[in-house]
DNA sequence: CCGACTGTCACGCAGCGTGAATGTAG
DNA sequence: TCTACATTCACGCTGCGTGACAGTCG
């Protein structure tokens, strides 16, 4: 079976991170490739990917790394149907978290377009 | 005329800013009190909460604390009828990144959104 | 004179950016 | 063999948090 497998160039380009973000979310733990060539040279597997890009969308909410590294556990568990008792219940706090940091960014967001729209009003009104 | 002055702890709390950070602002040259008491309290007039408040809906667009300072030396040129040649030209810039930023940041959102309901659904859907 | 508030250091931390010097893949 | 991509240090930066200790205001 064809075990596709990316270097980390790649997957930083299609994910959209830098390669020293990727290698620094490897150093604290949050996303490890489940490989190495002989060379030492970092192999990701599509599912190692799919958890970079998790965290990338996850980042907005301004998460902490190591907070992003329970969630993603608890999540992994849960899927596998491998969850632990309490695990059900610790990420359905996580998920009610993430939503209210969805609304507190709607807000800013909204705040700012109101911000950025006004700035552009005031050039347009004020005198040269 | 009564110039009404607030001291930082007021200005904070109705600013949603940390003391450390109103301080922190100052330090960079940011947002500076209009006076002081004879002991060196600070005391910030409306117009310096004002310019507070800007910097606290602007954040989010993730620009440096840096460009803020421009962003607002301008604007504040502008409005007032102070702007030298280029200003205009220069502050229409920033607020064209902002925009862009806004639109960003909104995808941003959109996606984490998705990326919560998600969770939620796999929490419902996964076995016990 | 007391308590709440504020002042200035100064160290610590997260999340990377940015080289430098070297090695690997193909 | 060439060269594009990768590796590991390791220092630097921003934007604050968090005390500690002292002074000020009312």
């Amino acid at each position: 079976m064809g075990e596709t497998v990316h270097q980390i160039g790649e997957v930083a380009e299609r994910v959209g991170l830098s390669l020293r973000t990727v290698r620094y979310y490897e150093e604290v733990g949050l996303v490890t490739p489940s490989d190495r060539t002989a060379g030492g040279f970092r192999l990701y597997t599509d599912n190692d990917v799919e958890r970079l890009e998790l965290v990338k969308h996850l980042k907005p909410l301004g998460f902490s790394l190591e907070t992003m590294n329970e969630l993603l556990e608890l999540h992994a568990r849960v899927v596998a149907g491998q969850s632990q008792p309490d695990d059900r219940e610790r990420l359905e706090e996580y998920v009610q978290d993430a939503l209210q940091r969805c609304e507190q960014l709607r807000l800013q967001l909204e705040a700012a377009e109101q911000l950025a729209a006004r700035l552009e009003s005031d050039l347009r009104t004020a005198g040269h």
